[in-house]
DNA sequence: TATGAATGAGCTTTCATTCAT
DNA sequence: CATGAATGAAAGCTCATTCAT
C-alpha cells in the first residue's frame, strides 16, 4: 500500500483526514467520517491504505514535505545574511498563513504523542546547507551563541505562531518585526 | 481524619487524566484507563463528572487558574517596568518547566478543538492592571505598538515555548533573552 | 423488610415509583430518580426495601388491595342483581377516574412480564360471594352463558378502558352504558 | 440468490425485538440478546438502525400498517353495515388471535410512554371511508350517539381484549358476542 | 434512621477493520 | 478499483446495590 496510484482518491482521504482532524481533533476523526467526507467506501480507503495510523502518516509526510520546500524556497548560500533572513521570515509567515490548516494538523500531530517517522529529516541537502548558515558563529553561522532550539523557537517557531494567529499581519508591522528578530539573534 | 484536606478522588481522576493524556494524547485516553490509574471505579468518577468531557474541562479550569496565578505572582503595578518583565519572564519559565505536563495538555488541549468557556478570563482584577501595564504605550501600557496578540506571543508565548524544549536553560542564558525581549517590545 | 415502619418515607418511596413508571415506563425508572423524587436515600431506599423489585411487588399489592376494597365497596347479596351492576359500573368507573395512575400502573405490571404474587387474589371471602353471584346461571348466578373471562372483559374490563379515555362520560352517557351492558350479559 | 426476496437481517431484527420485548419486557429488552437472537452483531444493528429506540419505533410502524391492513381487508362501504359489522369483528379477532405477540407488544409500546409518531393515521383514503361509516349516525353513520372514543372501545377495543385471552373463542360464542355489540351500538 | 461515596457488572453505542461481491 | 454489509472488541456510561459513617 502507500503506492503511488491514481492520485485522485487518495489524495481526497488525505484532504478529508486533514480537514476533519484539524476541525474536530484526532479524537473525534472515525474513519466513517473520513469515507463521507472524500466520497470513498470504507474498502476503497483500505485499498489505499493498510490503517488509519497509515493515512495519518502520510499526510504528515506529505505536509512536511511541503513545508520544507517552502523553507528553502527562494534561499541560495550566496545570499545577504540579513536579507535571506527576513526575507525568509516574511515568505514562511506567507506560507503558513496560506496552509493554515495543514500547519494546525503538524501542531497537533507532534503534541498528540505520533511518533515521526524518521527518514525524514534532512533529506536534501540543502536544508543541511541552510541549517549550516543560520547556525551559532562559532560554528560558522551567523547567529548568536543562544542555544540552537532556541534560535529555532524564536525565529521560524515565532512565525508560526504567529502566523496562527486569526488577524492577519500587514506587511509593515510583519517586515519591522522580522528585522528585530534578526538584531536579536544575529551574531554580534 | 481531620488533617489531610480530602485528597478526594476528584483530584485523583484529574491527576490520571492529566498523565494519560499527556502520556498518550487525547485520542488514546480511555476511560479504563483513567479509572485504573486513579484507583476510582467508572462508577465513582461518573458521580463526580457528568462525562468524560466534563473531566477534560475541569482540569482545563484547574490549570488555567493555576496559571493565572504564576503569572500574577510577586507583581505589583509599583514596579519598574523593566524589572517586572525580565523577572517575570524568569518567573513564568521556572513556573512551565515545574509544570510541563500541565502546559502539554494546555497545548493539546487549546489544538484539539476544544471550546474554552467563558468565566475562565479576566476573573480577578489584577489581571486586568497587569493588562494595562503591559499594553501599548498608546494605551498607557509600557509596550511598543504592535498589536496585543504579537506582543503576548513574541513574551510569553515564546516563554512557553522554550520552556517546552528539553533541555534546561541555564539562568544566565535565559536572562539574556529577557533582556533581549524587552528590547525588542519596550515603547521607544 | 416491608414490615410497617413509620409512613412517611416508605409511602413516599411507593408515591414517587407509582409516578415515575407511569410517566416514563419501567424501563426509564431508575432508582436514582426514585430516590430524588421521594427525597430519600438510596441507602434509606435499600433499609425500607430490599430491592427494587420488592419495591414495584409493595406497590402493586398497595394498588390491588386498593382495587378490590372499592370494587366490594356497597356491594351486598341482597341487592337486586340488576341495581347492583348498574351502580357497581359506575363506582368503579369514578373510582379508575379518581386512580388513573394506579390503574395505569396496574397495565403496565401485567402487560411486561411481572408475576402476581399469589395470596392476593380472593382474600377475602366477600369476593367470593361477589364472583359467585356475578357467575353464569347455570353455576348459580344472574349472568349469561359466555365464558367468565369473557364477561369480566365486557364488564369490569371495558369499564376499565372507559375510564383511561382522556375525556370524562357524563352521568348520562356512563349510566346509559352500564344499563346496556346489563342487557347484553344478564341470563336471558 | 434471486429466489428469496431479502429475509435481510434487518428484519430479522425487528423480529428478534419483537419476540423479546413480548417474552420479558422493554425493561430486559438488552441489546446483547436482540443481536443474539437476530444472529446479527452489534455493529449490525447499529447499521441498520440508529439506536434501539429506532428499532422499537420502526417495529411499532410494521405493526401498525399491518393491523390497519387488516382492519380494511374485505372491507367495502356498499356492504350491509349490520354484515360488515359482525364480519369485521371475527375478521379482526381472528386476526388479532394469529398476531398475538404483535397485539402484546402494542399495547406494552402504548402503555409504556413510547410517542407514537404521526403519519401513520390515516394515511389511507380508504381508513376515512371506514371511519366515517362506523360514526355516530348524526354524522352520517351508522352507529348510536355515543363519543366516539367509547364506540371504538366497546368494539374493536373489546374484541382486542377477547383476542388476547388464552381461551379462544368458538366461531360460535364469537358470533353471538357480535351481534350483541351491534345491538349495543347501532343507531336506533 | 439516614447519608451519599463507592462498586462493578452490564448497558447502549462506536469504530477500525474485513471480505464477499 | 469499488462497494457497503458485517464483525467484534472496546468505548463511554448507567444503575442496582452496598457500606462506612
Amino acid at each position: 500500500m502507500a503506492s503511488k496510484t491514481k492520485p485522485s482518491k487518495r489524495d481526497a482521504i488525505l484532504d478529508a483526514m486533514l480537514d476533519v482532524v484539524v476541525e474536530r481533533g484526532f479524537h473525534e476523526a472515525p474513519m466513517s467520517l473520513i469515507a463521507e467526507r472524500s466520497r470513498a467506501s470504507a474498502g476503497l480507503i483500505y485499498h489505499h491504505f493498510a490503517s488509519k495510523e497509515e493515512i495519518i502518516q502520510a499526510l504528515y509526510e506529505r505536509i512536511h514535505i511541503l513545508k520544507m520546500a517552502s523553507l528553502l524556497d527562494g534561499f541560495t548560500p550566496e545570499m545577504d545574511a540579513r536579507q535571506a533572513f527576513v526575507e525568509g521570515c516574511e515568505r514562511i509567515y506567507l506560507f503558513y498563513r496560506k496552509h493554515q490548516k495543514e500547519m494546525h494538523f503538524l501542531e497537533q500531530y507532534e503534541n498528540a504523542g505520533f511518533v515521526c517517522q524518521p527518514g525524514l529529516k534532512a533529506s536534501d541537502q540543502r536544508i543541511a546547507a541552510f541549517a549550516q548558515r543560520f547556525s551559532n558563529s562559532s560554528k560558522g553561522g551567523v547567529l548568536n551563541e543562544w542555544p540552537a532550539e532556541v534560535l529555532e523557537e524564536i525565529t521560524i517557531g515565532l512565525i508560526e505562531r504567529l502566523a496562527r494567529l486569526p488577524r492577519k499581519l500587514s506587511s509593515g508591522v510583519l517586515r519591522e518585526i522580522a528585522e528585530s528578530l534578526w538584531e536579536q539573534v544575529r551574531a554580534k
